[in-house]
DNA sequence: GAATGAACAGGTTGTTCATAA
DNA sequence: TTATGAACAACCTGTTCATTC
């Protein structure tokens, strides 16, 4: 009857790659209006120089958390006489930039963190 | 019939948890041969500041995969007129240091791309 | 309690399929 | 083909339980 609800905690390991994408979907919403593809292409750009070539399902998750978060709302675009069925288009909600800096505020902790982590490990091993 | 035998890809992400802890535990039994919960300790005290405690678990499946890798073999000891069930030793196969080398050196490369990664997302998000 | 081990559960992520213009 | 979405499978990892001294 009763739903398992019991969490499982963070060891606090290197961040999960959705958070990573998270943050930058905010940063590349912040920056210019959007939608799904478009910025996973230029994520592929950004992260080709390391080898890292995100799915479009990652990329989507990360889209529906930072909506379920309340940062950011759909706005569906059906654009007339085009080749495509929609696009969606995401903007902040009322309250969402305010959310999305305190969100970008943890996740450069994170990011800090885990440098330190990286930096340490080659200290250690490769002496 | 047929066992799924799809490999999944990896995209290039960060590196896992296991990887990263077989790293350590190359170089942690090169100094000292050890025992399993021993090398926890070191590991727990050493990533303390980074507020990273790994699992018992963790660090087992990490050990069984060296030995599967053939780098370690086990060497059990029961110590006599001791408190503890077994102790569990490693140590380096015949072929074990060299092909340990051979891990390490892939696993420096790929520190250096999540370094490198990190630091791109902190200059592209943290202007 | 210290130590090893294994089963289990939950979450994350990559692959694949579906749908629409 | 571009775009979105969802189902599914595989993997990783954290919790828990079992066992021995």
């Amino acid at each position: 009857m009763e739903k398992d609800e019991r969490k499982r905690e963070s060891r606090g390991f290197l961040l999960k790659q959705r958070a990573f994408l998270k943050l930058y979907l905010i940063t590349l919403m912040q920056q210019k209006k959007s939608y799904g593809l478009q910025v996973l292409d230029t994520l592929t750009e950004t992260f080709k120089p390391y080898g890292y070539q995100p799915t479009h399902s990652a990329m989507y998750e990360a889209l529906y958390d930072l909506v379920e978060d309340g940062i950011l709302h759909r706005q569906e675009i059906i654009p007339p006489n085009e080749r495509f069925k929609k696009l969606v288009y995401y903007e902040f909600t009322n309250n969402g930039l305010n959310q999305a800096e305190v969100y970008k505020k943890q996740l450069k902790e994170e990011l800090d963190r885990c440098q330190g982590l990286i930096q340490q490990a080659i200290r250690d091993n490769f002496a």
